[in-house]
DNA sequence: GCGACAG
DNA sequence: ATCTTGTCGC
């Protein structure tokens, strides 16, 4: 049992004109669905260290929620040369019960917009050799802030019908609601509001948010806010709400931060044949 | 034409 | 993303 295209049509092909690559992720937005649809609450999400407790605290945890932990995933690539590693991590209660890695040849260069007709491939291939299951994937990059609502989260979660979170560090497009340059605490959300950039749906339509995981406390040193936005079958506020329940003490999410790591590894045993 | 642009 | 030394701060 593993993850396998539930939407073949929807595999990026890299062999693609930019015509047809564009005119696909139409189609994704299309089927896209930023609205909650997964089977976890944000809250019954532990990290590293907080296993779930009995108190009456955590409101929206069910019952179900404590008895079977959810699985989130971490996605996240490395290059080396013409090769893409892409590396998946599987967390329950903030601990790796699962981790694959893939090889791919990339076969085209980076486009802003279409990424993930460049990393998908190593992505989807990772995902083959994945046996887990996970409620929830974190992917390294934009869902819905997209110039067609169709980043590389969207991407890989409308393929394999699984609900996926957009976590960059920096904004591709659309307007965020206060300005980006200041210092704000731990836990501020800015909303970012589609403009012209965004070709496929009305202004104004918050299509994620810039989200404050981490701050320093005072120092003249300060730390940028993570853009994060639904991929799919989650809304734009439950994917901050999934970030900030998975990160712990970092900038990144958990799952994001093991899946850096493990990609890092990986590529180092590319490298290296030997090992 | 110019500017902006995830990883 | 990747190439890289030093440096600031807890």
């Amino acid at each position: 049992m593993t993850m396998d295209p539930v939407r073949p049509d929807f595999i990026p092909d890299p062999s693609l004109s930019q015509a047809e690559m564009e005119a696909l992720q139409r189609d994704i937005a299309e089927v896209a669905r930023f609205e909650d649809d997964l089977d976890v609450s944000p809250a019954a999400i532990a990290s590293a260290g907080d296993a779930p407790d009995d108190d009456q605290t955590t409101l929206s945890a069910s019952t179900d929620d404590t008895t079977n932990p959810p699985l989130v995933a971490g996605v996240d690539q490395a290059f080396v040369d013409d090769r893409a590693v892409s590396a998946i991590v599987v967390l329950r209660n903030g601990e790796v019960i699962e981790r694959v890695s893939a090889v791919e040849r990339t076969e085209i260069p980076y486009i802003p917009g279409l990424l993930s007709f460049r990393e998908g491939g190593a992505i989807l291939a990772a995902f083959a050799e994945l046996e887990a299951d996970p409620d929830v994937v974190l992917v390294d990059g934009s869902g819905r802030i997209h110039f067609r609502e169709a980043g590389l989260a969207t991407h890989i979660g409308i393929t394999l019908d699984v609900p996926t979170v957009g976590v960059a560090k920096s904004l591709l497009c659309g307007a965020p609601e206060q300005s980006l340059d200041e210092t704000y605490p731990e836990g501020t959300r800015i909303p970012i509001a589609a403009d012209d950039s965004v070709e496929t749906c009305p202004d104004g339509t918050v299509i994620g948010h810039a989200l404050q995981t981490r701050q320093y406390d005072s120092p003249n040193r300060y730390i940028n806010p993570l853009i994060v936005s639904p991929g799919h079958r989650v809304s734009a506020s439950t994917a901050a709400d999934i970030v900030e329940a998975t990160a712990d003490g970092y900038k990144l999410p958990e799952p994001t931060r093991v899946a850096d790591s493990y990609a890092d590894e990986a590529k180092a045993a590319v490298n290296n044949p030997s090992e």
